[in-house]
DNA sequence: GTCTATAATCCGATAGAC
DNA sequence: GTCTATCGGATTATAGAC
């Protein structure tokens, strides 16, 4: 259920699409999905929070890495996760405003806790005077908008490989920060 | 009409807003809406369309300005329109799945335009060698997404000044590209 | 645990009075 | 040009049979 909500949810967006039509994709009368969860929007609740989980928990951060190898690993991270999962992210931007307030504060929260370990990065960066970067929270905001855009135009058949797009990405990124 | 349901799509999406929210708004009926607009769908398409051509419209290109200097002039028009528009630039992005495929293609036509403006600048600077990017088409959607990023965070009232943050990002965009 | 049926409400769009 | 009234259909969520 949660597959196809988030199929569906992605595609036509969650105001748009009912539960009559989230039961038939999955072969049910809508009734039977109130079996799985209490309302439609602890549905869409749940696909965010357990993407952004799924982030948090992907992630492997290694204090003692240099400052500049943190970034590449970071950069690389981010696109070939966000690029697997193109469904999930999509919703998690444009369906933010669909959430109860409590829901959305939670959802605000761990994506400021992934935020945070970019911020890290660029902080040691600065201190050990390989990065210069004049506002350490608005370059991570920057850079994690241009790395997210990825999703808006990458296609697995087009012209770039994956490995293609993160090094070009890392140019950039690597650049943008440099001392 | 336009302006409140311009408010309304943005507050809430287009799906989810109703004509006669629409109509509230305005302090009328339902029905006298289909005075100003055939359907919902039209309504939503002009939105789209006029702020796509107020951007092409507002954009002063200058071909024999230093690449250098062209792509500080369209960074700091970038950020400064977008956040001017935070409404419709939000509609912009998050509704374009809403649009029949002829009306999504005009307006994807002229965004088009628009990024070729960047590509423009970006393709003269490795021409005359002040840039160093390995792919002009990638490097103009990653410095736009990250540029209109700035309207996920930007709050007027906070720590920083419109012209602090242009810099702020005039600076990793320089650096981004920098040969 | 899935079904059918239904309650209560809302939707976009139109018709016709004024 | 705005109103009221309405058409035909959609919606979420629930109740109760099986």
């Amino acid at each position: 259920m949660r597959a196809e909500a988030q199929r569906l949810f992605a595609q036509h967006g969650f105001a748009a699409v009912s539960m009559r039509q989230i039961a038939s994709a999955v072969g049910v009368q809508a009734g039977a999905l109130y079996n799985y969860t209490t309302d439609k929007q602890s549905l869409l609740f749940d696909l965010l929070r357990s993407h952004m989980e799924d982030l948090l928990a992907a992630r492997e951060t290694v204090p003692e890495m240099a400052p500049l190898d943190a970034l590449e690993q970071f950069t690389r991270f981010h696109i070939r996760f966000h690029l697997e999962r193109t469904e999930a992210v999509f919703i998690s931007y444009m369906e933010l405003r669909n959430l109860t307030p409590d829901n959305f504060e939670i959802i605000e929260d761990l994506r400021g806790q992934y935020e945070d370990q970019l911020e890290t990065i660029l902080h040691r960066g600065v201190e050990a005077g390989v990065f210069s970067v004049p506002d350490p929270k608005i370059a991570t905001l920057g850079l994690i908008a241009m790395l997210t855009g990825v999703n808006t135009w990458y296609r697995s058949k087009g012209r770039l490989s994956l490995d293609q797009v993160e090094t070009i990405y890392w140019d950039m990124v690597r650049k943008a920060v440099a001392a």
